[in-house]
This record gives C-alpha cells, structure tokens and sequence, in this order.
DNA sequence: CCCGTTTCTCGTCCTACTGACAGTAATCAC
DNA sequence: GTGATTACTGTCAGTAGGACGAGAAACGGG
C-alpha cells in the first residue's frame, strides 16, 4: 500500500440556484494562488476520517450556513488529470447542489468572497483550475435531471406554486414553455406534486394553489425537452 | 500542500455483457489478503502521471485483452468511505464498461483467475470490499441508459440483427418485449440503427436484415422499461 | 413437392400523452 | 363597475406505443 504514490483528494460543489428568473451558481473568489483572484468553486480537502458525502455536506454547509436537509445533494464525477492542480497530484470528487434560492446571500469562512453568479455572466475559461468543465458537467446533468426526476421541486421553498415550478424549467431550460400544458402534465403526474389546499394572496392576478413536493423519485412519464 | 493527508487512488471496472441470453460481469478472484479467494471487480491503482479514463481503459484492455475501441466506457463513481478498505485510506473511481460478447473468455494478468459470472449467481455481499454495492450502481446506471441512449449496441459486435438487439434488452431488463413492436419502435426512431443491406443465413427462420449502430446519442423519443 | 415450423417484417386497431389554443375564474388597480 | 393580470379548465388533432393479425422467407420431414 506505501509504496503506490500518495494523492491529495478534495470535493467541490457545483451549488445551483434560481434568483430573480436567472440560473445562478455559487462561486468563491481565490485569495491566494494559485489563479489568485479568479473564479472558483467552493470546495475543500476530505478529512482523513470523514466520508465523501460528509465531507460535501460540510463543505456545502460552510460555504452557505445552511443546515442540511434542504433542496438536494448528489455526487456529479471525479475529475483527476496529473496536470489540473499545479501544486501536485489532487483528484476532486465533485458534487451537485440543488438549492431553493437563499435570502441570505452568502458569508464566506475560509475564502475571500463568496457569491451567486448568473450563467449569463460567466465566460468560458475564466474559471480556475478545470472548474469550468465541472460547472458544465453540473449544468447539464441538472437539465437533464429535470426530464425525468421530481428535482425541480429543489430549487422550490417548501411550498409554491405550479408558475413558480414552471420559472424553474423556463430558467433551467431556457426555453419558455405553454402554462396550460404545463399545469396539466404537473398535475396528472403521480407523486409529483401534491396539494397543500391553501392559495396565494396578495399578488397580482388570481391566487395560486400552494403545492409540496410529492413522494415520487421518477417522474412517469418523464417532463421531456421541446 | 504536503500537510494534508495522503490517500491512494484505484480505479474499479464493473465490465458488464450479454453471454447467451445471461447477463454477466467480469470478476477476478483476490489471490492475497484481505478477502483472499473472494470474487472481486477488476481494477488497480492509478499511476502518479496517469489521467483516470487512461487508467480505467488500460485496466480494461489488461483484463480482457480487447484492443479498447470496442464498446462503451464511462465514469460510474467514486466511492471513498473511510473504513472500505482496511489496509488504508483508498479511493476509488469506478467506471462502467459495456461490451459485446468476447469470444476468449478472459485470461489474467495480474489477479488469480478472472471469468464472465452470470448475475443470477452472485449472491449479495459476495464480493469484496464494497464491490456488491458499486456493482448494483452499474447495473442500476445500465438498465436506465438502455432506456434513453442507444448503449444497447455497445452489447452487439458491429453488425447485428433487430432480434439480438431485443434479447439484449430482454437481457439487461429481465423482461420481455413485443418483437413486433420493439422491431418498429427501433427502425422508427432516427439514429438508432442503419441498414447494412445484407441478411444473415443459415438460421432457423427468415433471414434478418443486418444492422449497425446510428449516429444518434440520444434516443428521441426514449425506450422505456414496460 | 407439399406442409408445418420458425422467425422476421409490415399493418391495423385503440388508448394515452402532448402541443396548440379557446375560454372561464378570481383577484387587483382605478 | 371596467380593465388588466394571472390561474385554471376544456377541446381538438397529431403522435407514440401496446396488443394483436397476417404475410414473407427460410428450413426440414414426409
């Protein structure tokens, strides 16, 4: 076992969100090289003790102040060529985050500034290390997750409405899609969602029905991709 | 850098085919300590300048023998608790290989012996260190690509009739499927196969048209499980 | 050569799902 | 009130897919 050369292994998170009809992710500011001041993703070493989902979750924790169990949490890739760290030899374990958008927006601990960046606004290769890939990795396995996984429902507070769900497909897809059909297939779908029986007020137009996320894991049949 | 904790980095293959109408995965048997003579997923360390799809491929070709190009490799996922392996802290990336059947069964290079066993006789909690579970990860991520792209192919040699394209579903799923309904569903989906324009002969029955893979990635609409 | 067997391939219902769009319901601003 | 705005329900037509029927092309046995 010693004698095969030692690897540092860290995790980082591609933390997704909706704000204001716009698909944002989390990003850190670098404060030390290497790619001094340049985009990132949050991330950090894996204790040498503690488990890969452990150590996302506490990175994930550290980096928004949320405690846990909201939105959705799930492994993305490893990503390990010899050459993407030049400090050495550091294979990442990267992560998926799916989060209802955050009033508060975010306070860094162990990085120099913390932030949600609309897509619209990140360039390509602008990105430390290989970040972008894994930022496009994360991009399009959320899209595709919303075919034929409940997840949308993630990026939702606890209770919302069928428009707020839509938003989250349009802003996701970056598509628009028919309200009518829409509401029709979210409501025929079993498990997806499942009313709470209390309605909007206060906003423009006629109120809303609120809905929780359902018990289904698979959407039968899948919420396709015009 | 150096301060922090040293880990070893593996790759693991769940190598999976489709052997006389049974679907089978290629174990090794462990010739050493710990689980001495249980069956296990072939795999190896990953060298200190080797990129990870290099170190799965070259692993691949050393079990099998096959000359890469042939079938489907992709990443599966990495599994790194703390307490998997007891001679240390190891992660390991695993990847998933679809082949078609090869007609030498395997010889090994490195492990004990290694052979094509069928799914029916793998008892659960057989295998080595957490092997069961990443090999259920790979037949769970095989079933469900079945569905939406066309790696049922990749379990075919280059030229293939509708029919062994269908028990390979039948296979993989452990269900039956309507041939006159999978044979349109196939011909009627754009990319999926392309005619070569000969037949086979010498069968039982009428001659099938032979077939290649498509081009297609994707499959528009998906195939889903009954 | 005729005939049954096997397997491949095409065609025909019939139902479910979905895109397009009309129309109704409930609130607010004025 | 009236109009604007948003939520929801309903209709209709086109497509996809499950359940068959039936013909086509090989083989083997009398």
């Amino acid at each position: 076992m010693t004698e095969y050369p030692p690897f540092a292994v860290t995790v980082d998170l591609v933390v997704l969100t909706v704000r204001d009809d716009e698909f944002c992710v989390l990003l850190v500011r670098r404060g030390v090289p290497p790619y001094q001041d340049r985009w990132a993703l949050p991330g950090g070493f894996v204790g040498f003790d503690e488990d890969l989902p452990d150590a996302a979750a506490r990175e994930l924790t550290e980096e928004t102040g949320v405690p846990e169990p909201v939105g959705h949490l799930e492994q993305l890739g490893t990503y390990g060529g010899p050459k993407r760290d030049p400090r050495g030899r550091v294979v990442t374990v990267a992560y998926l985050a799916l989060l209802p958008d955050l009033p508060t927006p975010v306070a860094g601990t162990d990085a120099a500034a913390a932030d949600w960046l609309p897509m619209s606004r990140i360039a390509d290769a602008e990105l430390a290390f290989d970040h972008d890939l894994i930022l496009g990795d994360g991009l399009e396995r959320a899209r595709a997750k919303l075919e034929y996984t409940p997840l949308a429902t993630a990026f939702c507070p606890p209770e919302f409405t069928i428009a707020r769900l839509r938003t989250v497909y349009e802003t996701v897809w970056g598509t628009r899609l028919d309200p009518r059909n829409f509401h029709r297939k979210v409501t025929s779908t079993p498990g997806f969602v499942e009313s709470v029986g209390r309605a909007t007020e206060g906003d423009r137009g006629r109120p809303a029905q609120l809905y929780r996320r359902g018990t289904a894991e698979l959407l039968h049949p899948p919420m396709l991709r015009p």
